[in-house]
DNA sequence: ATCGCTCCCGGGAACGATCCCGAAAATTGA
DNA sequence: TCAATTTTCGGGATCGTTCCCGGGAGCGAT
């Protein structure tokens, strides 16, 4: 039923070659020639079988996103869909077509990893960064496989697109001080999240940078999810906190509810600031104050870049940060403040 | 450098066929040359290239996840990266790679198109469903290509998994019937997309069952979004609302911010009840009434069953339909209500 | 012994493209 | 006009599997 190079070949009174050679628009080949195949070819309505080609070229025009299961978890917040949208976008403006892979437990993971070092099915991958000893990264790597993350790196040269989660909370919690908020808190996320931890750090850097005492009961860990960051500013108001950043935008609408739950005003009794600048972000009321990152770009700018190092236009290991903003709005208080002068 | 299935043959001191029949483990080879093979195979970890077997099977074990554009737009709503995860996680057990496709304009979703089919690459393929009269689900199924809709069929005759988007929403206005509110409206989400519309359908369906008047005053078009349910309140609280059944959660919490805005107070003089039951439903203050829809479940259920299909082991077209439940909470006055009595 | 049957196994062809190499055709220059 | 180039084209080999078909080994029955 469908047709063949071989019939295209026949109906235009040339040879498979011939043919072939006008697919892949290679020079070689005369201009009415060219004309003549090229009606066939949209006449008959013919595609290449992909596969067939891909058998011979080893290539698959196929790039794989794959989301740990650490990430899956945290997976109903904006970020990842986003991410997605991204490279499924400019991926397919390059006429690669994208497999995702889901983690649903690390043996799964396992079966994955053996699928993609059989090294056939796609030609590089996406890999949404998580854990400090990811043992994937540690196969891809020394399996030379083609890959990026989109997080922070747990190793060394490797390739990655990362935000500044660093500068982010660092900016985040210097505005706090610079608002005169006297303790400072952080609800952060998962430990075992390399982003979780350099927001952690920008904390840290921030305050001392400011000279403050850092007083570790004011750092809890929230986990992730509305609930969470809830539970955290409980905890964190019971210990005197006046004022605190928290890792995600999830967790801070949490904080933020638990704050009103139990009685503080927000701004006036209790500054909050968050991460991510998630859609709700701006219609919490009070609006929340937050670290905006350029999720639509970074799925985009991964895909450009694997597909760069790919076709060997981009020397490895290629490493960059976007940079973040920071949204004042009114859960840290600004406006009060300001209004104070 | 990778092995082939005659390397493994040489080194098993076997043929080929044999060590293809292994591969597929066929019954027709004697237990013995089958444990040698098997030993073979693993020491040197050797896995058969899917895309010499999918060239010449016909078939890829890939199958593919389009989500058009109109859905696109309603990304951030945490039903599809649910339904995703369902898809991928489900794939994956039966040892199916998924491929995604997001449409970012009708013009990129013509290319997609043409590339299905081109007819390889992948094996079926599921839809979100969305427009009534969208043109690729006419193309595909005059192209007897394998596919499967996740939400409404928009013609007859083709393979869906639905939820029960008109039993929910008739059961969520019954309830608020039932708690006698009086001036009941509703808003709903674009009128192209085919779930909204049996959304709507479903709420006059219950109010014509109640004996009530339908005042189309009382009917707005919300469209998306937070703040599209914002406005849309504004003008039901100006057109003299006393309770709204909203199309989407996402909405129903814009409309509940407006409420509490233009000084209502939720559930004492205005009820409100929702759709999707996502995650917030649950914390925002006062809770919101949702119906709750397996999300979880859909796309699991779609993948199974796209899979059977492919398989031969299920007729066509299948069919099926996902009840909802009805999550009472407290933006619809039940408690209130309740206590009257 | 021979036949027939089942159980295993081997090798050729095919899937649908690309790549390489050599030859035919067209072009150039003297 | 003819050799030397350059352009254009054709066919065989190949990628790594599966499928089909046929043949040998082993066994019981005649």
């Amino acid at each position: 039923m469908t047709l063949d190079l071989e019939d295209i070949a026949r109906l235009a009174g040339v040879s498979r070659s011939t043919v072939s050679r006008v697919l892949n628009n290679r020079p070689d080949v005369k201009e009415s020639t060219r004309q003549r195949v090229l009606k066939i070819i949209e006449q008959h309505n013919y595609h290449p079988n992909n596969l067939a080609r891909a058998l011979v070229t080893q290539r698959t025009r196929i790039l794989s996103l794959v989301i740990p299961q650490p990430i899956v978890d945290v997976f109903t917040e904006p970020y990842n869909p986003i991410v997605i949208q991204g490279v499924t976008v400019e991926a397919s403006q390059s006429d690669y077509a994208v497999m995702l892979w889901m983690g649903s437990s690390t043996e799964e993971e396992q079966r994955f990893c053996d699928r993609i070092l059989s090294n056939d099915q796609f030609d590089g991958l996406i890999m949404i960064s998580s854990l400090a000893d990811d043992p994937i990264v540690k196969r891809l790597a020394q399996a030379h496989f083609p890959f990026l993350l989109l997080g922070p790196p747990p190793v060394e040269g490797i390739n990655f697109i990362n935000t500044d989660n660093f500068g982010g909370a660092r900016e985040a919690v210097l505005h706090l001080i610079d608002l005169d908020w006297q303790r400072i808190g952080m609800i952060t996320g998962p430990e075992t999240l390399l982003a979780a931890r350099d927001r952690l750090a920008g904390y840290y850097d921030a305050m001392q940078a400011a000279g403050r005492l850092i007083d570790p009961a004011l750092v809890v860990e929230g986990g992730y999810g509305e609930a969470a960051g809830y539970q955290a500013m409980l905890t964190l108001i019971d210990r005197g906190a006046d004022a605190v950043f928290v890792s995600s935008d999830v967790m801070a609408l949490g904080a933020l509810r638990a704050a009103q739950d139990s009685g503080r005003r927000v701004p006036d009794d209790l500054g909050i600031v968050g991460f991510d600048d998630i859609p709700s972000a701006a219609t919490s009321s009070p609006a929340l104050t937050t670290v905006h990152q350029p999720i639509q770009d970074l799925g985009g700018v991964a895909t450009r870049t694997l597909i760069n190092i790919l076709d060997g236009s981009l020397e490895e290991p290629h490493q960059e940060i976007l940079p973040t903003e920071l949204i004042v709005r009114e859960t840290c208080g600004a406006s009060r403040k300001g209004s104070q002068h």
